[in-house]
Order: structure tokens, then C-alpha cells, then sequence
DNA sequence: AATGAATGAGCCTTCATTCAT
DNA sequence: GATGAATGAAGGCTCATTCAT
């Protein structure tokens, strides 16, 4: 019996060896959509079991309660959209840091602005900045870390390597702020421009206006930088 | 003390008619620190009383219960952010709009990142915004369209009258972006940049570094406009 | 303070000397609706005094809880009963018992169905027989024994002297269960005979019924009972 | 011992796929008593669950709430009464119509002052009647509408196929009436005559003298109405 | 004479979890 | 591998009542 648990437990922290459980995957499909919808206090086991077609006891059985259902759920959904919108080969070298900011916000735009079930894994994220529980940390260094590194990188580039860290973090925030503006502020957005809600769904044409709006303070603070060190 | 500055708050907000309870300015007090720490779902009646040395029925009689408690929370600390900083003058006639976009800014900045009470209006808006309950389309009527309503007017000023309208929504969410990024993604810049959060608090600084990491792009756009339309 | 509260408590025991507050005579009344609609648990204080535009203090003041508040309306509609439709000229000396029999049944069904307040008296005592509360014993030794001895004196008349006190008792019963049918079963009646209610409510020809049916068997016991003691 | 017997019970009533839980048979139980007692309002969950040795939650586990407990109770005990005391061979063709009465009034007062469990239902009832919840209509359809008319049928033979509809509701009534007074008035009964509890509870002494009591009203009403429409 | 504020006990219900099967 | 039954804690809320005014 407690053998059993174990195994579960033991399987489950290794991450990768995820059993193929029909139960368990349908159980994660369902509890993203409800905890998306409700958070996690407002979501209960019993809804997310209903929802799943499975029994009150499976979410203890297969994650050994709420909270190890909820951080599986982080985690894999967080998986799905990383395999969806892939980020690697934006940091791909030789290509112009321009080219691979452009593609960086479009990426992130992408993930967080798509219709269909990874989005949840954007809105999960936006109720864990609201208030944040114990999954918060864990998935911040193994999935936000290496994104903002990223951008940060091609930040380092575009200002030139002199450039000071507070500034390139500040540049890193305010283009991470453009973007993530869009789904913090969703509702805001759908509330004030009644006629905006189609154009907001449209990542291309955000990450467009994102570039050409950051572009130009971008090369200004990089001609100054380099000015102000000379 | 703290009694007496609730009560000049309230008195404030003329039109309301607040009584003048006692216990009632407690519970706003306690419910704001608890909803903001906890959000909605996860903040219990009884531990708001008890914060607030309170009996469990006094939610319910002076509120009508946890949900009118919440939206009256909300309603409160929003007037006592905008009465703390204020935004009107902002509006005011004759300024150069570059110069009100930086009052403005460093306003919002100041709303967001108070340390003070106020502050939970910040933390409670950016947990609405996750996961939005039935007192949030009030607020942002009430709240945001006005503020969002100055900076629209202040961008339309600098992109110059005949500037696209969907371009100055998107202009006004890059501002909005950028300074909501330092409330929602507060935790994300904790764990980010251990030196940052010194730094995170100083509105004015950030304030400084959006505005001059904006202008380029604004003074871009209002060029290119005026010459798209020629 | 206490003095107050001992007067009025010693004027509501004195019976008959009910002060004429205004407030007090609206909570009777209201009282009297919610209580028979609702019964004694199913009321609310809160809802008794809203409905009597009285304070939620008002029941405790005038009546010293709701029990008080309770045992007074009872005691108050049954005395409005007993004067809109009085039992006493009926026991009067000279008429034929017979005669007397037709009165009393028709009174009782006038207490029992008139449309009025007085009716809330009615389905008051309907509750206190279904479970009785403290305030059960009172009424019945205050207002059903004299009712009840009114019948009997007229069954014994009528069965001749030398009847059995227990066939008393149960032909008195026979007569009193005709009419509290009415009363009691109104609800049944209501959904078995859909064409019935208006029928119902006609006090006048269901003592007719009553009468015509039980006075040939009365017949038969004081000729049985007078051949049985021979 | 006791849930042997109420599994017995409820495996009889086919139909209504009660399933075979010990708690729940033991909260059935219990709950007959308590609501009986107390009534619907007066009655806690938390007494109910008390007296059948169960957790609070099951009464929401098993009846969805106190409502679905309440209603099922009604129905099961009116079944367990409807069992114990069956009705269905009066109905018996070629008897004497008399004969049947008497069986029906001896049946009736004997599922009302049986003194075991079934007797809850009696008074659950006497309860509904002055104060009705929503499981009231429904248990009139199933339980009393049969009921009565199989008494109408009788009465029906009695006075002759001619007897006006109206009538014949009376007379059923002036029958059932004098049954259900002693059931709803027994606690009058038992304040007025000290020495009648005793024979309040001979449901044959009681059938007999209604019998006794009404067949001379019958009969003459049957002579009577054949008269009447020669 | 009457009231608004406040109270603590208790209400029914829902929760995440555990158990035996 | 999975489930229906059962649990104790806690949930929000309503209750009759009391208090100071």
C-alpha cells in the first residue's frame, strides 16, 4: 500500500518518467482549465474530478493531494507551451539582435496569447504573480530564468557590452512589460476598447508595434551609453 | 491614531455615506491587509475579524457579507490611493504633454509601489486582474478608465491630432506595460535580480528610465505619422 | 434600567394590561402573519420586525425574547378570536342542545376559516398541536378546555344523563375532528379536490354536512344508551 | 439488529435503488426521530448525525443536504408505514362496503397511533399539514391521494352510484376527520382527559366507535339521496 | 421608548483527504 | 489501478440576544 505511494511519488519526481495513465492525463488537461479559470483556492478537487470523469480520490491517488496535482500542472503545461513556442534557436548565434528581439516578443506574445489549451499555462502564471504559492518559486528559475536570460542577452547586445546591468535590466523589464501587458491586462483591454479585443489576439501584429515602439529608445540609449563611457 | 486617519479618509469620500463605525474601519483596514496578502478565495472571514479584533458577524452586518466586504475594500483603497496621489492636476492645460506623461508616470508608479496601506489596492487589482471576481468591472469603470482615459489624451497630444486611434491604444499600453511590470512581475524581479529590489522601490528613478527609454519611440512615431499623412 | 424591564414584564403578565405602544401592537400583528406562515422555528425575529418597521431590539424590549414575543401573539389573536366570534351565548340555558350543537360547530369553523388575522390564530394552533412549544399547555387549559367543555355539556345533553363519560369523549371528539379537518387537512384538500377550496371556505354549509351526518348517529346513542342503562 | 431490519425495509422497496449503506440507513433511522420530535427547523444536521453515530458530512454525502434528508425520510417511513399496515386488500371486491370501512378506519388509525418507528411518519406528516416544506405535495401525490381514494370509492358504494361529488367528499372528510383527530389533537386529548391516553392508543376500540358513530349518518344519507332523485 | 452596533453560539454546507475494498 | 464511503476541519452565514446611548 505505502509501497505503491512511494513508487507514484517517485515516479513523479523524476519528472520525465510522467506514467501514461489515461486517468492521470486527463486529470491534467482538466485541472488546467479549471485552476486557469478559478486559481487555486477558488478550484476544488471535486470540480476538477468532475470535470476529468474521474473519481474524488484520484487527484490524492495519482498526485498525492491538491497541491501536487496543482505544481504537476505548472510544470506541464509549462512544457507544453516551451515545446510549442520554441525559444531555443532565437538565442541561435549570428543572426542580428534586432532579428532575434523581434522573434523573442513574438515568441513570448505567442505563448501567452494563444487560444488554445497553453494558455492556461499563461494564466496560471498571471495568478501566481498575483499571489504567488509554493510552485511559484521553482517554476520562475526553471522556466522564467532562461527566458529573461535570454532577452537579456540580446538587451547586452543591442546596448553594447559596456552598458550598465541595472540599465539592461530596466530595458529588459520595460520590453517584458510591453508584452506581458497584454495578458495581466486582458480584461482591463476588453473593458476599455470594445472594438480592441480582435486586434489584441493578433501576437504579429503586437510584436510589431512592440519593436517599433522600443527600437528607437533602444538605439538611443545604446549611442549614449557608448557616448557616456567614451 | 490609526482610527482617526480612517475617519478623515472616510469623510473624505463624500457621497458614500459611511457611517462612522468603528469596528467597520477596522475590518476595512484588517480585509485589505488579508485580501491583498491572501486574495479572494484564500482570505477566511474569521482571520479578517480576528485581524481586525472583530466578531465573525460583523463582516455580515456591516457588509452584507465576505463579497460585500471585498468590493467595499476595493472601493476604498482605490479612493485612498487617489487621494494620496493624485492624478488631476496632471490634466492640466498649458504643460508641455511630455512633461505631464513623466507626472503621470511617476504618479502610477507611486500608486503601485506605495509601501503604505494603499498599496494593497495595488496587490488587490493586480490579483482582480489574474482572476477577476465580481467587483472588478465596477472598479475599473470607476478606477481605471479615468487614468487610462489621462494618459490616452497625453499620447494623443504627442502623436499629434491625427494619429490612429488603435495606435494610441497600443502607444498607451507600452506605457501602461512598463509600469505595470514593476506590480505584477514584483515577485519575478525579486527572485530575477537579487540587487534589484532596492532599486524596484524608487519610483522616481523608473519613472526617469521609462520616460527616457519611451520618448525616442514616441517622438519616432509622432514623426512618422505626420509624414505618413502628408 | 432593570425597573423598565420589570415593569414591563409585570404589566405583560397582568394580562389585560397590554400598554397601547404603537410599536408593540404592529410586532402583534406582524408576528401573528410570520409565525403562522412560518411556524415558531421557520420565523426570524429579523423578519418579524422588518415586517412591523420596528427595530431588531423592539421583540426584546417588549416582549423579553421571542418566546415572549411567541406566547403574547398567541395569547393576543386567540382572544380576537374568541370576541369576533363568541362561544359563550351558545351554552346559554332553554334552546334545544340540538340547536346548540349547530351554533358551536358553526362557530368553531367561523374561528377556524375566516380569511382574516383571526385565522393566523387558527394555523398557529395547527402548528402547536403538529409540536407544541412551551407556550402549548396555556392555550389549551385557557382557550380549548372551555371550548371543548361547551361541546361536551352539549353531547351529554344530548346522549341523555346516564352516558358513559367515555363515549362522551368520543363522540365529542367525532364532532371536533369534522371540524379541525378543515383546518388541519386544508392542504390536502387543496390538492385532492381541485373544484373543493371554494367549497372550503364556506363555513355556513360544512356545519350543514356536519350536523346532517353526525345527529342520526347521536340519535342512535342516546336511544342505545338509554335502552343499554334500562 | 436494527439495520438488518431497515436493510429488510429498504430492499422492498424496489425501485428507488436506495443503496445498501449502513450510515445512511442508520441516518434514516435516526432522522425520522429527530425531525418527528422537533420538526424540520428545530431539528440541527448536527443532532441527526449525532444520534445516528455518523459525521456531519454525511448527510450531504448521502441526501445532497437537510432537504434531500428530510424528503427522504418522508418518503421511506411512508413506505415502511404503507408495509406494515397495507390498504391494498380493502379494495378486495364482493365484500360489504361496511365491512371495508371498517378495515379502512381500523387501518388508518393504525398506521397513525402505531407506537414503533413507522409512527414518525404520522407525525412528520401532522407536521407537513400545519406547516408545509417542498416534500409536502409530492408525498400527498404518492402517499394520501391513494388513500383517500380508496375511502371515496367506499363512500361512493355506500350512498349509491347517484351521490353527488361534493358529498361524497364530505362524508370522506367527516370519516377522516375523526381518524385524524386523534393524531394531530392527541396532545389535547391527552391535557383534557387523564385518564384517556389509555384508550386513545386502541385503534380498534377508536375504529369501532367511528363506525358506530357514522353509519347512521350513512345510511340516512343514502336513503336519503336515492329519495331525493326518485 | 427605542435604536444601531455588536456579540457568540450555532446553522448548513463544502473542503481536501483517507480508508477499506 | 481505481473507487465509493466516510471523515474532521473549516467555510460563510444567520440566529436571538445584549449593550450603550
Amino acid at each position: 500500500m505505502l509501497n505503491i505511494c512511494l513508487k507514484r511519488l517517485f515516479e513523479m519526481n523524476a519528472g520525465t518518467k510522467e506514467p501514461d495513465c489515461e486517468t492521470r492525463a486527463r486529470l491534467l488537461d482538466a485541472a488546467g482549465r479549471v485552476f486557469a479559470e478559478r486559481g487555486f483556492n477558488g478550484a476544488s478537487v471535486r470540480d476538477i474530478c468532475k470535470a476529468a470523469r474521474a473519481n474524488v480520490a484520484a487527484v490524492n491517488y495519482h498526485f498525492g493531494g491538491k497541491a501536487g496535482l496543482y505544481s504537476q500542472v505548472v510544470a506541464h503545461w509549462a512544457a507544453v507551451a516551451r515545446q510549442k513556442y520554441p525559444m531555443e534557436n532565437i538565442a541561435a548565434p549570428r543572426r542580428a539582435p534586432e532579428e532575434r528581439l523581434r522573434d523573442f516578443v513574438r515568441t513570448i506574445l505567442n505563448r501567452m496569447l494563444d487560444e488554445e489549451r497553453p494558455l492556461w499555462h499563461a494564466r496560471l502564471m498571471a495568478q501566481e504573480m498575483a499571489s504567488p504559492t509554493a510552485a511559484f518559486d521553482g517554476v520562475v528559475k526553471a522556466f522564467y530564468r532562461p527566458t529573461i536570460e535570454h532577452l537579456r542577452q540580446i538587451i547586452r547586445e543591442i546596448l553594447g557590452r559596456k552598458a550598465n546591468d541595472e540599465k539592461i535590466d530596466r530595458v529588459t523589464f520595460s520590453i517584458m512589460g510591453q508584452c506581458f501587458y497584454y495578458l495581466h491586462a486582458r480584461r482591463i483591454i476588453e473593458l476599455m476598447s470594445p472594438e480592441f479585443p480582435r486586434i489584441a489576439k493578433d501576437a504579429g501584429k503586437i510584436a510589431e508595434h512592440i519593436i517599433e515602439f522600443s527600437l528607437p529608445g533602444l538605439r538611443q540609449l545604446a549611442r549614449k551609453k557608448r557616448t557616456t563611457r567614451k
